[in-house]
DNA sequence: CTTGGCACTCGGGAGAGAGGAGTGCCAGCC
DNA sequence: GGCTGGCACTCCTCTCTCCCGAGTGCCAAG
């Protein structure tokens, strides 16, 4: 069976690559693996397999390299993850258990996953439209203003000063505050801000305007625009992989700065199944991390995915071994806010 | 008088390398600054300026490049801070003045730094040690938990959650919360801490323990290690200005992630008279910014600096401008955060 | 389908050489 | 005493050439 060879030319080509960084030939290929066949009809396969698109040579006259459709090849059906050494999930465990709150936990996650792959690692914070409401607090302030606190369930905390003036009395503040509690606490954010124009309706039509102000407040928490936040960490890691992009790592750490662009990747990637996802240069339909693969898992409490995690890297990455660090984090890391 | 001729030199030599990237030497600098005399004599004041250690050569024969040294004389004595751009001043105005919290008004700063100076920006939180306790609130959650909230001046917001276990009642809690604010809003963070034992032994025996571990949580959020934050902005502009770095720009991304290396030069910097200081190249006193710079200034509202802000370049950077942009930002922000 | 043989291609490194920018120094001049 | 032109010297850098070798594609035979 051919195709069979064929395939495990490519994985053997694929690792060869990823570990020595250079293009790799039919001889050295022999040698390195024991194929039981000779070069040159591994030379046929190669023409084979460059001719379907799964790998390239640099120069007329050098060894292959993988291409992007080789990689994903490789991905989905030649690749076997590989799971952590015990010294690692040791790790893991010691520095997230001491995070005393969800900055502290995502900070520290964000480190560690970049310290455990030697790349660039992003963890995106628990997203308010899948949150719930757990509390909404106002405090007054001096000068006719206040400020809103809004708690979500997922331990996130936005808050917004807000002009009120002086009709808001202490009492009013009061009843304010207890009904805007009873009435949104658990509930989704969008449905709550949905139910903000009927709660301000209740009032008086003397107290109308000064609600107002301060729903209005509440609602621009829930900005689209701010709604989404990630943490990077581990750029210095492109650096010392630098050899591997062809220009500089410019256009790389620009994408990284515009969080939008990592957003949306993580977004479209909660598609794909449930478990850690991968996209491979330019599949990431982005001009700056053309030669970069993005290698990300969702994570949350009670199976419910509330945000996702993920790794950077040259598209020459070790596939086997990162999937597997990035699955074994989020995992560890829902377990840590479940509780 | 001589020395002044070669003050000029020296000037002339750091703004001709600055522009060009390349060492200058006698005949192209008599070229182009009108300094009146012949190159033999530019390289006598040249030999001088070597010899006192403000000026180097790459290689014997090559022109002149300053030294750290000489980037130091020509800050503090040959430099004329450039103002801004009417069309500068007006970008920084409309992009601060739409910003609605503590952290956008910070995130959006940077950001402005680092395209202003196409450099790295470097903004400080405003420092909890000299912030006041505006108000302290305590949220109860489900399962015997609360979640405390303290509200500095500075804007600044921190939480954490407590296992209080259910003796904490509703009219406990209401008692605790009164006597908190009433005890220490206003007081610096510092002075709060020190109250908070004697508040504890106000209570009850039995209440006690309970009300100890809701200060306990308010404690932490005191904790030096996450005192101080910043945010960054504009590590790709590292890249871009690359070649400036013999090496790679790897030990510098790492010093930057380090947050605790950045924190002490700011710290150190607030020695420095009041205004914008400069950090030029060793003098940083870390091996991975040998070969950078740090421009920065204090902010704060009403002449008091509450934090500072700042941009870290390679040593070779233009200071006149730099110097201009950090100042009118730092003046900036200040104005902002005093209403 | 596999294999050994063979001619061919081309990237990349080594060397050699020319060019040129810049220097230091010296003797003379103002 | 400081400034200047002249001059010999250094040594970096660029370019060109040449050669080597790895790797290939193809073909004919097993």
């Amino acid at each position: 069976m051919t195709d069979d060879r064929r395939l495990a030319v490519l994985r053997a080509i694929v690792e060869d690559y990823v570990h020595t960084r250079e293009p790799v030939g039919s001889k050295i290929l022999v040698e390195r693996h024991s194929l039981g066949v000779s070069p040159a009809t591994i030379r046929n396969d190669m023409a084979v397999l460059e001719e379907e698109g799964y790998i390239a040579q640099p120069h007329t006259s050098a060894g292959r390299i993988p291409t992007d459709r080789g990689y994903r090849m490789f991905v989905d059906r030649l690749a076997t993850v590989k799971p952590l050494s015990t010294a690692e999930k040791r790790a893991i465990h010691a520095l997230l258990d001491a995070a005393v709150d969800l900055d502290d936990v995502l900070d520290r996650t964000v480190r560690l996953l970049a310290q455990l792959t030697h790349q660039v690692a992003v963890v995106q914070y628990p997203s308010l439209s899948r949150s719930t409401v757990r509390h909404i607090e106002l405090v007054p302030l001096a000068g006719g203003r206040m400020l809103v606190v809004l708690i979500t369930d997922t331990g996130r905390v936005e808050q917004r000063v807000a002009e009120v003036g002086p009709e808001l009395t202490d009492v009013l503040l009061a009843d304010v505050r207890a009904r805007l509690n009873t009435a949104v606490v658990g509930m989704r954010l969008i449905e709550a801000a949905a139910h903000f124009p009927a709660l301000v309706a209740a009032f008086g039509v003397e107290d109308r305007a000064v609600v107002g102000r301060v729903v209005e407040a509440l609602r621009t928490c829930l900005d689209i625009e701010r709604e989404e936040r990630i943490v990077l960490a581990g750029t210095a890691n492109l650096a010392r992989s630098g050899p591997d992009f062809a220009g500089s790592i410019e256009p790389v750490l620009e994408a990284l700065e515009e969080h939008v662009v990592l957003l949306r990747l993580l977004a479209d990637m909660a598609a794909d199944s449930g478990d850690v996802g991968v996209r491979i240069g330019r599949e990431t339909e982005h001009e700056g991390l053309a030669e970069t693969s993005l290698v990300a898992s969702g994570y949350g409490s009670r199976g419910q995915v509330v945000a996702r995690l993920g790794v950077l890297g040259p598209t020459r990455m070790d596939y086997p071994t990162t999937i597997g660090t990035v699955r074994a984090v989020a995992r560890y890391l829902s377990r840590i806010l479940a509780s």
